[in-house]
Order: structure tokens, then sequence, then C-alpha cells
DNA sequence: CGCGCATAGTTGAACTCTCAACTATGGAGC
DNA sequence: GCTCCATAGTTGAGAGTTCAACTATGCGCG
């Protein structure tokens, strides 16, 4: 029989883990329900029109954009279908691969997301940059890099 | 009409915030696909049994329980009807509130949690603390703290 | 007591996400 | 040209979340 010994978190890792928790869900949760309340979509919608809004000829492969996005194809087939319903984003073929498909940002969706910014962009401030120091706003960007490709 | 400025987010900031998305992203999507492979619950349902655990006589009032898991009432009332179906919790009325509910962890429950545990601890030392210093860790810490309650 | 508002918790519908299965095309190697 | 595997993307079902509406009980106040 395998024994191996749990690395347990000390208490200074168990009280930062569930404040990190804590805030994460809180900020995220906030920002949801503004958006959701002000553009009409969630977070995850509002960010595949900003990828979109700055992809050359509003444009791109399912692919990049799930990766961009840090979602999975399924999602963002799904996301996109729903988009697509609002009139926000069209698919078209890819003229270089038959299996692609590319993800255009509308006339009406690159308006609703410019309607949708400056009131976003202010919640993330109100909930996030406000309340940091320039330095935490460093170590939060060096802790980020960490978790994600260390 | 009136119109205000938007205070837009400055190059540090849009990197930091798109980084600090990324990473908070795939690190609760790798911690929610482990817990639902290694204990057949997402993340939200296993915090919900370690708040019971904790508590005096692993029982907890809902509204308190939603308090603790940063959970809105609703979601809480959905999460242990599933938890009771999996036998995990069980409810039973407040003998000093006739509106109050009580969530309990049963003893079934208290076995998965603890099996579940050393897995998941893991895997939060593995996608989270061994990326990071021990001075990075007080400052997310402290950084969480002003998210939360700045 | 009885009115009125606050609190506790639940419910159903609509929506989003995950997972696995599926279709279709591309490309390497013989 | 075929075979085989990889890549691109979609789909449907099941599970979790949100939102608003709803029931029921507590509590302050005249």
């Amino acid at each position: 029989m395998m024994v191996v010994m749990t690395r347990w978190l000390d208490d200074q890792e168990q009280a930062a883990w569930r404040a990190f928790l804590g805030a994460t869900r809180a900020l995220m949760d906030a920002l949801d329900r503004e958006l959701q309340h002000e553009a009409g979509m969630p977070h995850a919608y509002y960010e595949i029109l900003v990828r979109l809004s700055e992809a050359p000829e509003h444009m791109m492969r399912m692919s990049e954009l799930a990766d961009a996005c840090g979602s999975s194809r399924s999602r963002l087939s799904h996301a996109v279908a729903r988009l697509e319903e609002s009139g926000w984003v069209r698919r078209q073929d890819c003229p270089t691969d038959r299996r692609g498909q590319l993800a255009v940002l509308t006339e009406e969706g690159y308006r609703v997301l410019v309607e949708a910014a400056p009131g976003h962009v202010e919640g993330v401030r109100r909930h996030l940059f406000d309340r940091l120091t320039k330095d935490q706003v460093a170590e939060l960007h060096r802790i980020s890099d960490a978790i994600l490709k260390g």
C-alpha cells in the first residue's frame, strides 16, 4: 500500500487561500452582475467581443478565439451560437481551411461593445484597481504570470 | 447631457488585468476539474462540506453557510438539495426559528470529504503555492483582503 | 392584538458550462 | 490514392447558476 504524506496548508496558506477565493469570487460575481445588467451579457461573452474587436478585420478563427479567451472549444461554440442569435457575431467559412470557421464581430456587436466598455472598465477600477497600490498591481501581475505559466 | 470621462486602464493595468483573469480562470478550472474527477463534485460543493465539517456538530444554518461560502441563498438551496440527493448532507428544522433550516453533514459526507481533501490540497499546492514565494503569498493575501473589504 | 415590513429559505425557468460523442477536413507516410 | 491519425468545430444531455417570484415566520410598533 502506497502512503503519501499530504502537504497540508499551514495557517498562513490556509488564510491566504480563503481570502483569495473569497476575493476572486466577489470580484467576478460583481463584474458579471454589472455586465449582465448593463450590457445583457456575462463577462465571458464580453471578452469574446473584446478579442474580436482587437483582431484584424474584427474576425478570428474559432480555435484562436477560444485560446485567447481561455475557453474550451465547446464553450466557445455555444457562446458564439448565442452571440449570433443576438446579432453581435456572425460565422463565416474559413477560406483557407475547409474545416474552419471565422467568428466575425458585426457592426451591431461593435456598437454594443463600445457602449458597454466604459461602464465595465469603471467597474474593474472600482472593484480592483482603486483598491490596490501601484506596487500591488505589479505584484499581482507577477503572481498571475507565475500561476499561469509557472 | 451628462458626459463622464472614462478612466481607461493604462498598459500596466490592462496587462495585469488580463494576466489575472487568465490565471484565476486556469486555476479554478483546474481545481474544479480535479475535484469533479476525484470526488465527483465541483469546488463550490466541496467548500460547503468543508464549512460544515468545521462547524459545531457539523451543522449550520443555511444563511450562515451561504455567507461563509460567499454564495447566494438560492445557489446554496440548490446545492444542498443536490448534496442531499448524494447523501452527503441532510436538512433539519431549526429548533429556535421556525423559518430556519440546518444543513447537517452526514457521516457519509464526512467520509467523502476526508477522502477528497488530500488530493484537493495537493492540487492547490501544485497550481498555486508551489509557484509563489512566501512573500508573494503574503502579498496575495493582502491584495485579496483589499479587494474584499476595501 | 394586528398591521406591515424584514428575514429565511425554496422554487422554476432561462441560461451557461462541461463532458463525451460525433462529423468533417487536413496531412504524413507508404 | 489509401490509411491513419490529428485538428476544427459542433452537438445534446446533464449539471450548476441566476433571477425573480413566492411562502412562511419573526418582529417592531401603535
